[in-house]
DNA sequence: TAGTGGTCTAGACCACGGG
DNA sequence: CCGTGGTCTAGACCACTAT
């Protein structure tokens, strides 16, 4: 046995294949086009539909496909550059952001948000359902709490269910002075009626932005918004003027 | 046909077996406690072992589970808060980060960082990899790309490749005066190379970090970091001061 | 060596979208 | 209605880890 391990690397088929579409796709395929279905696909490789889906399942993740059932699969577009806490420190329903008021209830919220509030596990918090959509696309869904203990105005509101009543709530908001704000992004799965608003199915793969907001008296309120991860990519600015305009794929 | 649609909602098998499981995995188990076998439950639970497999890579892309090869699905814990440009903007190898130097080569950077480089396609360029541990688990893999013309110290270094000619790259650096930088986050899947400094298998989802440090003169460099997106959390405090600390599952 | 998760197959049926 | 991707099955073998 002269031999040593000589790199005994057998990769698997669906990351050979994943490798393979990736490059078929920057040079054969234009954003948009559409690309034989699973079966040709599958039996074009000589692999099972599944092994296929593997990889096509991880493409998507990247972001270089889109696939919709009883359509097909497509090329994707660069993703979206959507900016996340652009503008300095401002309070959520600030004038001229790209989101829109859906609906405004009282609610119990979910642990998750309970422990930033910082409220009662029975508290009841004013519930704020707001989309974004960018460039006529929906990228995220995002559900904001405010405790009524925030702001004393909140108890006053009367509108009925419905964006009205989102937007007075929101904005009674603008009328504390807003200190400072944390934010977090982790990964997640599209809750059932997160996915329905984003034009996806349950469990697509989505970035969870959780936002502090404080005051002097302390956290005001919650923020906790569900960006498509297949679409979008998150952007900071810390100077406030700049932006990340690049485009990977379009360099090569 | 007096019915009308009666909520013919077939919801998948793997989509309620996960809510099973997640609810099991709040009452009946604790943090790092190994769960039966996928065949074992598969059985339990009376459905194919790909079904369940599915209903467990969701759980893991969540970061409630943690699967290993030859080993076994173990309950994972919270995941953990790691600031991503925690001070105010600082250069990358600042003392007292948890970033670790690695190795530094001249290369030419991917296509991804040559667009926002804006060097050329067949320009060299100081490339620094670095990988990030956080309480004693790797949680980051980073390439840094620094074009020559950034620094001029840079083509007198002549340490041999290893951490010392990444910390020489790195020190380098420090004389510029940084005037800002901007940062986009995206999901992505771990490359091969990074995927063994993460300790994961290749394909595994991460979080794609993009940060542009840029000077009066422009862009002097360009930082790809690779973050495990099932363990990490990434937060952004814009004040400075205060850090998310919040424990969804902890607190239900 | 025994037991785990990871890969792969070759089928089947279902849900959805568009003609 | 047909064609698409989405779900599901019941197997098989492989790669890895611990003992």
């Amino acid at each position: 046995m002269g031999t040593t391990q000589l790199e005994t690397v057998p990769e698997p088929k669906y990351w050979h294949l994943k490798t393979v579409l990736s490059e078929a796709l920057d040079q054969d395929f234009a954003v948009g086009e559409v690309l034989p279905n699973e079966r040709e696909l599958a039996a074009r490789f000589g692999v099972a539909r599944a092994t296929l889906r593997q990889a096509l399942e991880q493409l998507e993740l990247e972001g270089r496909l889109q696939r919709r059932r009883g359509v097909g699969t497509t090329v994707a577009p660069p993703r979206l550059g959507v900016a996340v806490g652009s503008a300095q420190h401002c309070w959520p329903g600030e004038s001229g952001d790209d989101w829109t008021p859906v609906d405004a209830t009282e609610a119990v919220p979910p642990a998750a948000a309970l422990g930033l509030l910082g409220t009662a596990a029975d508290q009841l918090v004013h519930t704020v359902r707001r989309t974004r959509v960018t460039q006529g696309q929906p990228v995220a869904a995002e559900l904001l709490y405010v405790p009524a203990a925030s702001v004393p105005g909140l108890s006053a509101i009367d509108a009925p269910a419905g964006p009205a009543r989102a937007r007075a709530v929101l904005r009674e908001l603008q009328r504390l002075v807003l200190e400072g704000q944390d934010r977090s992004v982790e990964l997640g799965s599209a809750r059932a009626d997160d996915a329905k608003e984003l034009d996806r199915l349950p469990g697509a793969p989505v970035l969870l932005v959780t936002t502090r907001y404080f005051t002097a008296a302390g956290t005001a309120a919650v923020s906790v918004a569900t960006y498509r991860a297949d679409t979008c990519r998150l952007t900071f600015a810390d100077t406030g003027d700049v932006e990340i305009t690049h485009d990977a794929r379009a360099a090569s």
